[in-house]
DNA sequence: AAACTATGTTTTAGATGCCTAACTATCACC
DNA sequence: GGTGATAGTTAGGCATCTAAAACATAGTTT
């Protein structure tokens, strides 16, 4: 049988975590999977990959024989669905509620993705859907923010914004259905 | 060409930032900071934190001669501040906002200090300012979040709870009348 | 002062993760 | 089938971060 002492209770590094979301991204792009283009993903060497497949292989994260194709195991793929999962909700807190454009957001969420646990994301989860889930409370509050963003906390114009606010507010309550927006 | 001493342009690791923050934190609240304590607070060895004093001594960012104690430098003293900041505010944000507990909040801060960038972790401040800012739409509307979480999105209960918070809202809007002005 | 204890350091070593240089396999094409 | 370009691997090294064991120092107690 396998090697059940350690391995599987180990935990995964940042690193691997990264890898097998390149190879579960790069799966679904291409056909196949080159080292090349992991390398190039990743911004490493190709003979960084090479040592680190092994791992992954060792591990038993990914179906790896020399000079051959890739692929990931079940277990790699459970990995890489999540860690991919985790990019994309970290990315969208930081699009659709920070307003941080898609690059640098993309960027942050890619080392984010390593630092938070599943139950806090899970929150982050709950808090987008609360956001979004009420409408006049969610996207043109988010509007505001954008605003209060460039012209400061000035308190005189938060009152004004804040009464067209509460008019559409109320109008919106009755209705609850399409969000028309735009930016 | 720049080879040599080009220490001060090399980024610090987060492994360097933790002991710096460490060390900040100690300072603030023992009289002296020892090797002891910080192998404690950062759950490491003593080993461990000695040969990290060699690097951070030599990075110029505590005066550190052996067996003697240690202190932080003016360098050494702002990055603390810097990391001992951004785990305040991603803390605050998590136990604030997402409603997560402190001991759990104070972990994942501690991880994600390393992966936030300066210009992300200002927005994280914006948007808390931004919640906290408008009465109505800031403290009273996060409780709401809180029975989100625990209730799940059933529409009807939503719209019923948007309702008494749209009353409330209103009331509050009308008491700020005079000071209401435009741009 | 000698002995004892707590604290700190050195030495050695292991795990990661990255690199360059040099080698080897694969594939497309003539 | 040979050949050259591309892709991939191996070998060897470097930097970082860690710990165990052995050793050194400082401070306290008797």
């Amino acid at each position: 049988m396998q090697n059940t002492d350690d391995i599987s209770k180990k935990p995964l590094t940042s690193a691997m975590e990264d890898y097998l979301e390149a190879i579960f991204n790069l799966g679904k792009e291409k056909r196949v999977v080159r080292v090349k283009d992991i390398a190039k993903r990743l911004g490493v060497k190709m003979p960084t990959v090479t040592s680190m497949l092994k791992v992954l292989s060792k591990r038993e994260l990914i179906d790896y024989e020399k000079y051959e194709y890739l692929e990931l195991t079940e277990k790699g793929i459970d990995v890489g669905r999540e860690i991919h999962r985790r990019h994309h909700i970290l990315r969208s807190f930081l699009t659709d509620i920070l307003n941080i454009d898609f690059k640098k957001a993309d960027e942050e969420a890619c080392k984010m993705e390593h630092a938070v646990s599943a139950s806090t994301l899970d929150r982050f989860i709950e808090f987008m859907e609360f956001v979004q889930f009420c409408p006049r409370v969610g996207l043109d509050w988010l509007k505001y923010f954008d605003e209060y963003r460039l012209h400061g906390q000035d308190p005189d114009k938060c009152l004004a914004r804040m009464k067209e606010f509460a008019g559409g507010f109320k109008v919106r309550i009755n209705t609850m259905e399409e969000v028309g927006e735009e930016k």
